[in-house]
DNA sequence: AATGAATGAGTTTTCATTCAT
DNA sequence: TATGAATGAAAACTCATTCAT
C-alpha cells in the first residue's frame, strides 16, 4: 500500500546515497506527515540501510529538516527559471500563476510539507537558517514586475509584492490542498482540467485587482 | 508537557464524558494530526479513563472521525447562523468573508483537521455519511445571494457558487494556515490586524471579480 | 545462559509487580552492569512485560537508579538489626567485620552496583536525594562503640569512626570483589572458608590498631 | 604527521598503531567498562581507522582482552622497579603501600578494568596464558621482604605473601575504587591528601599486624 | 597498511489496545 | 458506568562488524 519501490542500489557512492535519501524522505514525510512517515521506509525507497541514514542526518527530526529544506529549494529553483523580466507585466503575473499552480498539483510534496511543518508550529523551520532568503529572490522579481506595471499604467501603484505573492499561494494553494475534502464535500471533480480553471480565475481574479482605478475591463 | 489540563470529573454522566472526549479529540488531533496524535493524551484533556474512550468509539480511528465530523459541524453551525438573505448582496459577501477568516483563525481545530484529512487523503472523510450535506446549506444559501446580485444588476450573472466559495475559502485559508511558515519566510507579522487586512483585501478583490462587465469600481 | 527464571505472574497487583521489577533490576544490574543489562531479561526475571517496568520506572536509567538505592536500603537493613551497643566493644568490631564479609559474599549485588556506579563516576547516586542519610546510623552506631571502648580503655582514643567503617569495608570488599581476578593471579581458593579466614585476619588487624599505646596484644 | 625523516619502515608504523591502538582501548574500556565501551571512540582515541583495530585484533573481546592484559603489564613494570631488597623490612612494606595506593590513584584504569573483569566473572583473565605468572615476581620480592623481616626480628614468622599482598591492596584499592560513592554517603573529602592520609593508617595497620608477638608498638 | 561506505542484529522506547474488576 | 493493570507489535536508534578499494 505504501509506495515502497526498493531502487536500484547505487553502491559505495556517499553522494547519490545522501541524495537518494533525501528524496525518499521528501516523500515519505509528504506523503505520511512527520510522526507517520517511518525511517524504515524511507531505507527501502532510498534503497539503503536504515543505519546508513543515521550515519548522514543524526535522527529522524534531522532528516525531516533537511526534508523539508529540499522542499523549499525544489519551487525556488522553479521559480528561478520563470523569466518574468522578459514579458509583459500582466502575463508575468498569468505565468507566475499558471506555474504555481502547476507546481503544487505537479509536486504535491511542497504542500504537505508546508501543512505538516505549520502543523508542527513551524517548530523545523524556524531553525533553518537560510529560509529567510530562500524566497527573497522571488519576492525582488515580483516587485520590480508591479513597479513596471505601475510605470506602463496597467497596474495600479502600492501593491505590496509579498501579499500579491501570498494572494496568488492562496488561489492556488487550497484546491490543490483540499481537494480531497472538496472532492467529497462539493462534488468537485479535482483533476488537471479543473486546476487549470481554476488558475484562470486566479490570473483573472488577481488583474482585476491589480488594474488601476479608472482602467475599464480589459479581461480575456 | 502538551496543553494538557485534567479538568474535572464528571462522574457517572455518560453524555458529558462523551462530549468531553470528542472536544479532547478534537483539540488533541488538530493539534498534532492523525498520527501525533495519543489516546493517552486524549484521556487526560478528557478527564476520563482511556478504556471509557474504547468504550465509547472503538478505536483511534473510530475517535478521529467523529472529530473530523465534529470539525464540520462547528463551522456549519456558525455559517448557518449568518443571515446573508437580509444582507445587500455585497453585503453578504463581506459578511461571509469576514466569518470564514474568523473562524479559521479563533477555532484552529477546523484548517489543522481539514490539512490532516488531505494528508490522508480524504480516507476518512468519505466514509463519513453525511459529508456532503454538511455544507450543502451554504451553497445554496450563496447561491440565492448570486442570484439576487445578478438580478439587482450589481454581480455579473454565470458564477458557480461552489466556485466563488472555493475562492473565499482559499483566501482566507492559506494566510491562517501558513502562518508560521510565512511568519519565518517572508517575516509576516500573523497577528489579528494583519489578518483582518487580509480579508478587507479578499472582500476587495472578489467583489471585483464578481462586478458586472460595464460597471466601474465601486471600492470601499 | 543468563540467569533467566520466568517467574510466577503476579497478576494485577501493582505493588508486588513493582518488587518484582525492583529486585530483577537488582539482580541483573549487578550481574551485567549498567550497560550490560537488559529491559528485556529485566522483564523476563520479574515475570512482567517490558511496558510495564517503562510505567513504572520511566527509563533504563531511572531502573538503574531505583536498583542502586534498593542496593544500599538492603545492607542498610541489615546493618540495623546488629545490636552493637548491647556488646564488648571488641566484639562489636568483630560483628561488624563478619557481617560486612557475610553479606558482601551472600548478596554478591551490593558489591558489583557499586563498583557499577563508580565506573559511571557517581552519577546517579549523586541524584539520590536520601543517599547521605542512608549510612548515616551506622556510622553513628560505630561512633558509640568507639566511645564505648575508649573509655573502657580497651581502645585508643581519637579514631574517626569514618575511616574505621572504610578500613573494615576496604578488607571484607577487596577479596570478595577481586575473587575472578585473585583465583587466577594469585591461586586463592575463593571460597567461603578463604573468606573467614580474611574476615579473622581484618578482625585482628582492626583491633590492633583500636589497640590503646599502652595496651599489650591479647590476639585470640 | 612528522614530516622529515627518511621513510621509516612500514613494521614501525604498524607497531605504533597497534600501541595507538591498545592504550586507547585501555582507556576507553576502564572509562566505560566492557558493554559500555564503543569501538567507534577507540578508533578516535587512536587517531586509526575501525577497519585497522579489526586488522590488529580481531573483534571488541580480543582488544579487551589485550587491553586487560596491558593494564598488569603496566602495573607490574611499576612494581618491578621497586627496590625492595634494599630496603630495610618495615620500610619496604611502607614503600610498597605508597606506590600501590599511589598507582591506583595516577593510573585509573587499572582498578576500573579489574573491577570490569570482576564484573565479567573473569571470563577474559582466565585465558590469558600469563596471568598467573605476571605478579609472580612481586609475591617472590615479599616473601624474601618477610622473611628477612622475620630473620631479623622486626616481624612475625609465619605471615603468607599472598595474605599480606592482599591485604595491602584491600586497603589502597577500596577508597579508590569507591571514591564517588564514599563522597556522596560519607561526605569524605577524596583528594591527594585524603588518600595519602589512607595509605599512611594503612602502613601502620599492617606493620603492626606483622609485628611479632611480645613487640611494644613502636608507631611514629 | 589503511579507510570510507555500508549493514544485520539487536536495544530502548512507545502506543493502541485489552483484561479484570 | 468506569478504571487501574497489563501487553503485543512496532518504532527510533545503536553498534560490532564487514565490504570494496
Amino acid at each position: 500500500m505504501s509506495g515502497a519501490r526498493p531502487a536500484e542500489p547505487r553502491r559505495r557512492d556517499a553522494e547519490a546515497s545522501r541524495r537518494a535519501i533525501l528524496q525518499a524522505a521528501l516523500e515519505e514525510f509528504a506523503e505520511k506527515g512527520h510522526d507517520g512517515a517511518r525511517i524504515d521506509e524511507i531505507a527501502l525507497r532510498a534503497g539503503v540501510s536504515k543505519p546508513l541514514i543515521y550515519d548522514y542526518f543524526g535522527n529522524k527530526n534531522a532528516v525531516y529538516a533537511a526534508a523539508l529544506r529540499e522542499a523549499y529549494v525544489q519551487i525556488r529553483e522553479g521559480e528561478e527559471e520563470l523569466e518574468l523580466d522578459a514579458m509583459a507585466p500582466a502575463e508575468a503575473i498569468r505565468s507566475l500563476v499558471r506555474f504555481s499552480a502547476l507546481h503544487f498539483q505537479e509536486k504535491p510534496w511542497f504542500i504537505t510539507m508546508l501543512n505538516t511543518e505549520n502543523l508542527r508550529r513551524g517548530s523545523t523551520i524556524t531553525d533553518l537558517k537560510d529560509a529567510g532568503e530562500i524566497q527573497s529572490v522571488l519576492v525582488r522579481k515580483l516587485a520590480a514586475v508591479l513597479e513596471r506595471g505601475a510605470a506602463e499604467g496597467v497596474f495600479r501603484s502600492g501593491v505590496d509584492p509579498v501579499e500579491l505573492y501570498i494572494s496568488i499561494a492562496s488561489l492556488c494553494y487550497f484546491p490543490v490542498s483540499n481537494r480531497f475534502t472538496l472532492r467529497v464535500v462539493f462534488g468537485c471533480p479535482v483533476d488537471r482540467a479543473w486546476m487549470e480553471r481554476c488558475a484562470e480565475a486566479a490570473s483573472e481574479m488577481l488583474l482585476l485587482w491589480l488594474a488601476p482605478p479608472q482602467n475599464t475591463r480589459k479581461s480575456r
